[in-house]
DNA sequence: CTTGACCCTGTAGTGGCTACAGGGTCCATC
DNA sequence: GATGGACCCTGTAGCCACTACAGGGTCAAG
């Protein structure tokens, strides 16, 4: 149950790159481990769970200050869990809000792409679409002035 | 159809911030309009135009060097337009891709949201969840040897 | 004793802006 | 003609979550 780690064992153990372990411990959020007479970091299981934990925090999609938040809450075991279920809903409430958004994109690009029929980009209507929806024409580079 | 607005105007025709219409010629997207005597920058139509190309692909999630390639495209109105129905077609993949990686994510979220049961952090599913989905314990703070 | 895998610190870069600091311009009003 | 305020200018630094070096040190095997 100790565990003794090298920071490329960690880094394998939790498919992460060397940098980021070494960046998360520069941002707090994974303690600093004791070091060898070489100065090399020495984990233990702790750091390894905890870094678990980020890293499939992170893979929901929760931001670096959100997971601070819940590595917080972690910490004080004897705190009402409430918090923790109310920072998961917010989370869900994100992913919702941008799945709507990437929706409504999707069904506007295939609008767009839906308008090209193949000729020339003169007559291309993705590049109308692009440029305003209303049908307005795009001027070249050259009439713009550089 | 000549125009001569101010930065400000244009920014306020286009809603974008007037440092991100600067932004815009800084790195080359927007050709570099004439000055006045007094320095301002004094754009025409077809900066209008071209900023506001710009802001529409980028509301459908394009990213710049797309948009720098797609404006290449519009500048040689003679060329096929095919590569431009590509790049709208590669956006859609890209959409989707998105789409389906939120979706995933937000089942999983909403599995782990449902893991609470209103207890103490110590009994919070939540957090077991997060932890590596097996059930594994996660050590407290105080044990990983800040 | 050399090779090569690994580790260290520190700094700079990514994308797409955004936010200043510290000044200059222009126009209306007093 | 002075003043105020809205607007503009350049240049730099910050945001997020890493990633990529440069330039060195450590350590075990052969």
């Amino acid at each position: 149950m100790k565990g003794d780690y090298r920071i490329g064992d960690l880094a394998r153990a939790t498919d992460m790159a060397v940098e980021t372990v070494r960046y998360y411990e520069r941002i707090g959020l994974l303690p600093e481990p004791p070091r060898t007479t070489g100065n090399y970091r020495l984990y233990g299981d702790g750091h390894l769970h905890r870094l678990r934990f980020i890293r499939r925090a992170r893979a929901l999609g929760f931001h670096l200050d959100v997971i601070r938040d819940l590595l917080g809450m972690v910490d004080r075991p004897d705190q009402p869990c409430a918090s923790i279920d109310q920072l998961a809903r917010a989370q869900m409430a994100e992913v919702d809000a941008k799945i709507a958004d990437l929706t409504r994109l999707r069904a506007e690009l295939a609008h767009v792409a839906n308008q090209c029929h193949g000729g020339t980009v003169r007559e291309c209507r993705i590049v109308e679409a692009l440029s305003g929806g209303e049908g307005e024409s795009l001027p070249a580079a050259a009439s713009t002035g550089a």
